[in-house]
DNA sequence: ATTAGTAATGAGAATTATTACTAATTAAAT
DNA sequence: ATTTAATTAGTAATAATTCTCATTACTAAT
């Protein structure tokens, strides 16, 4: 994969804040370092950002948000404010047990708490 | 809130199938029943009936699917071939915990297995 | 039975998030 | 320096969903 300052600014961007952005901010931060940027610019890199591992993709109802976070974790969402924050991995019963019960491979858990936060 | 008969056919059409069928899906089986029924009609229903807790919303990435059961329970995703199916809730540290580790009241945990059935 | 009031409909336009296309630009290899 | 292919900006296209509005059809009261 070639250098493009784009992507730089895109990666930054997306690795310096914990808010879980979703691409049209990505985009708003990028203006502000390189103003000719364009929006098909960012949800292409953030796409191939996401293949190569380095973000990770949530889905907030329908719209994508990006997420620093490469450990894994659950997140948190407030109905009232739509923040999204990380919380450690909770214990569940594990994959092993899904595969002989329901005859399943699981690969992934995403897990999302709906609820208020402490600012309501 | 008055009868109409688009939005029982749409309720029965939603209620008698496991395949949480997005909207589209739901349109084309109800058009079966009334021909001119529109896609209007029937996204406008499927809100009214979640929001009358008859059914539920899952976002299946960025596609609505929508739910007849209406007990808890989790879901086991297919990326093979996209199936969603249902499972038995698995025990997750009880609300209370994340309320006091995180002062948050959660009111809903949504809980997505993705993976490999075993039609693969 | 008729009517008045208003919720619901169908048809299509509008909106939102995202992807695709294209000609021009640019990083990197020769 | 020249070539090559990846990447870009800008814009058009798409997909899912919501909105608008004139018309239709339930329902309660006459």
């Amino acid at each position: 994969m070639r250098y493009s300052l784009q992507r730089e600014v895109i990666k930054e961007i997306v690795l310096s804040t914990k808010i879980h952005p979703n691409a049209d901010w990505v985009f708003n931060e990028a203006k502000k370092v390189i103003p000719t940027i364009s929006l098909g610019t960012v949800y292409r890199n953030l796409k191939q950002l996401e293949s190569r591992g380095c973000i990770k993709t949530i889905f907030d109802g329908s719209v994508a948000r990006y997420d620093c976070n490469r450990a894994p974790h659950n997140h948190l969402k407030c109905r009232a404010c739509g923040d999204l924050v990380d919380i450690e991995t909770l214990n569940v019963e594990i994959p092993e047990t899904i595969f002989l019960k329901y005859d399943f491979k699981v690969e992934q858990l995403d897990m999302i708490f709906t609820g208020i936060c402490n600012k309501h």
